[in-house]
DNA sequence: ATTATCTATAGATCTATAGATAATGC
DNA sequence: ATTATCTATAGATCTATAGATAATGC
């Protein structure tokens, strides 16, 4: 009595969109939301502009798409340590595997850099996605600390600090990857907030 | 013997181009630079298109030109403690004076992530600046604490992690600018680096 | 029937060039 | 003379719509 299908795209198509959502994130890492054409999207995925407004209808739908992959990337990683929390470990060994996809950071630095201007699509996404990142890194925080962390900071002092720290290094980084070495700085970071006088090599 | 003006334009001029350039960090604050149009700026600066032209006869010349703007900025900065350094109270104080400045912070976040993008104009710019920062604030802190400063870390260790958390509040910052004190936090991390066991509200 | 693509094209923009005209400064 | 602006316009793009055609799945 069930229908497989109720207005579910065929297995095919969806695999077409996602080969189309994975153009789009190498596009934006060249070009930015703003440069990035539906043609030069649809030439990578081997289309035309308006085969490729068959599945998006819209620019806008296509980056929807993008920032729900990440959404599914997040939740992704979350989920690998059980419970929707980053032990500060953790999240260390998520900067390090960042550090092997450049383009991927590109990307979601691009699209953070304009989502400041008004009227971007991507804007509240990126507020919101702040604010619940925040919170939960909060709250992991207090779960395995308490009130204070060794280094002296509460919860809610360090989450947005980690978060400025994992986001500003990605910059630096993208600009010049010799330069910064951004898994070692992190874990310096953490190192700082963790135990307030453990000696650190540089 | 003298000539005034070699091949200086004139006074008039000068000021001319000056507001133009405001007006342009106002439009890229607002679109970034790639959905700044010509246009836009002209408009704003009151003139038509062609007539910003004039002035500066592509696009790219004045994003140089915002971009020079920003280096005597930063240069101004510098030279207001009388060292091109920084001690972290200064910069904690410019921190203060920056989140009045909504408006250009938007502008250079806006950039900054633009930037990270192939062939972007400003490219060079930032991965230069980066690198300029960073050497001269190890350099400041290294003459303020030696090779260690008392939370730790060597100078070359805390330069990069002071810009990443300039930068990354920055962004969190204009996404909720109620939710996120950046000053405040910048302070909490400046003592956490300054002092490793100070007792930090949050 | 539905899905996947394509050709054709409308309707906006965008940057930049060419060349005219008015105003300003020796 | 030089500087400041404007009108006109070329030449590219860009997003999106309309409608045709081929392939796929019940």
């Amino acid at each position: 009595m069930e229908k497989l299908d109720d207005d579910a795209p065929t297995r095919r198509g969806q695999e077409r969109r996602a080969e189309i959502v994975r153009c789009a994130l190498d596009v934006i890492a060249e070009r930015g939301y703003r440069g990035a054409t539906l043609s030069a999207v649809a030439e990578r995925a081997g289309l035309t502009q308006q085969g490729l407004l068959h599945y998006f209808p819209t620019k806008d739908a296509l980056l929807i798409a993008v920032l729900a992959e990440r959404d599914q990337w997040d939740t992704g990683a979350a989920r690998r340590d059980g419970g929707g929390a980053w032990p500060l470990e953790l999240l260390a060994s998520l900067v390090e595997y960042n550090a092997m996809r450049p383009g991927i950071v590109q990307t979601f630095s691009a699209l953070l850099g304009e989502s400041v201007t008004e009227d971007h699509p991507a804007r509240d996404w990126f507020a919101r996605r702040y604010e619940r990142v925040r919170a939960d890194m909060a709250d992991t925080l207090r779960g395995e600390f308490g009130d204070r962390l060794p280094g002296g900071l509460t919860p809610e002092a360090a989450a947005p600090l980690l978060v400025a720290v994992l986001d500003g290094l990605q910059f630096q980084w993208l600009h010049d990857p010799d330069a910064v070495d951004m898994p070692a700085l992190f874990r310096t970071f953490v190192s700082l907030l963790g135990r307030g006088d453990e000696g650190e090599t540089e």
